[in-house]
DNA sequence: TGTACATCAGTGAACGCGCGTTCACTGATGTAC
DNA sequence: TGTACATCAGTGAACGCGCGTTCACTGATGTAC
């Protein structure tokens, strides 16, 4: 993260642009895919010389690396103001929101959802900086557990049994963000979240195209599924 | 398909340079991903000038269009291995063993999973030749619930309450390949289906790194767990 | 408030590269009689 | 079994294209005194 204000107009110019050059280049991404993404054509459409982009980002992968950050936040955005939404409610409503807007965001950008949960772009490695803004959504959905959980709606179930392994992975997620959340919830609602972007990849890659007509349908209905599933370790 | 046993010589050996030829596309493919493929660096490959590869594919997209239908095949005959190891068996052995088969087949040919299953190519349209290939994994898994159903095996549980629209969809779901299974449990067999997918999406994507160390646990954790909710409505 | 210098954005040409696809061709392999 | 012709695989050159990145440059905007 950048200081927010920048003191001098040349500064404000100057983030002016790269939010200009990123928007373009998502509008490329959305035509092209990632793959396709090129900087002469972004600097074409700018209406500038190719090497003038360089001056904003060192490189191909650079704006590569801002797009996917541009884009984990922004459907973490999304989420986070679902949760807002329904923040006083119960497990269900909210995590009928929280699946909606992921899904919706994911509807009204396809490439850039591809971009950060599709296929990983080859010779491409995603530096560190976008682990943090990655982490939003699921911080989102792990609150809700963890509420959920706290508030008694969610029900622990018969407990599971795991092998010594997976206990560690699953007690590792719950240091980080579902505190007191057992063993079989996190379980479950690893399942849960899964089934989501399973769900939004089969719709947004084109695996129900005439299978399917009513998408929107089959979506709340899964995802109410999914909910009492979670709450209650059964549907 | 094509006459299955080439008759002259001639045919013999243009077969299997076809076969060459997508044999090193595919190793070009797991490097490169997709939207790298590219006709020229196969042919540099194979020791052939890149016109050359024009008497077998007439076009880059075809040459993909074979990758596609191939590794949609390979999947296929993968799940349906599983299905007849465990053709005699109950719903949750046979449950485990294609979830596995598909899950393995995935880690063993990532790129060719991402190419069916992963972000579509942009600019590639799929030609209506791959849709059959496309429905052999599917087969296995409502062959597998249809038996279930008419076993016992599986518990209806609960109607559920549905859209108009979606229960078409459902129906239409049914009347393809899984006669006499309700509707409440089709939408179970959905959100289980979405799940595998999405579970191995984002493990092979990376979404799990530097957060689950045993992979191999948790999926057969959740697969379990999957069953149990496909038939019985709980776990 | 005015001047001198430093910083920075954008230009234009160039580098070396790889790509898909076409086309006229050579020579080998198959087929018909 | 042998010859004449047709088919086909592979060659090599060429087409026009776009790409990422570097570099020396011009001119405008900012900063220090």
């Amino acid at each position: 993260m950048e200081s927010s204000a920048p003191r001098t107009a040349r500064a404000r110019v100057r983030a002016e642009m790269s939010a200009e050059i990123k928007e373009v280049a998502r509008r490329h991404l959305a035509e092209d895919g990632a793959a396709g993404l090129s900087l002469r054509a972004v600097a074409r459409d700018l209406g500038m010389v190719s090497s003038a982009v360089y001056r904003y980002f060192a490189s191909r992968d650079e704006l590569l690396t801002a797009l996917i950050i541009d884009a984990f936040d922004a459907v973490g955005a999304a989420a986070e103001q679902a949760g807002r939404r329904t923040a006083g409610e119960g497990t269900m409503p909210r995590w009928l929101a929280l699946s909606a807007a992921v899904r919706d965001w994911a509807r009204r950008h396809p490439q850039e959802y591809a971009l950060v949960y599709g296929s990983p772009v080859p010779g491409y490695q995603a530096p560190a900086a976008t682990i943090d803004p990655a982490t939003r959504v699921t911080a989102v959905f792990l609150a809700l557990v963890t509420d959920g959980v706290a508030a008694g709606e969610i029900a622990t179930g018969a407990a599971v049994r795991l092998p010594r392994t997976v206990r560690a992975d699953v007690g590792f997620i719950r240091a980080t963000g579902a505190p007191g959340v057992p063993d079989a919830v996190l379980v479950r609602a690893l399942a849960v979240w899964t089934q989501l972007f399973g769900a939004i990849s089969y719709e947004l890659f084109g695996h129900l195209n005439n299978v399917v007509t009513d998408l929107d349908g089959l979506f709340a209905a899964q995802m109410r599924q999914a909910g009492a599933f979670l709450m209650a370790g059964a549907a």
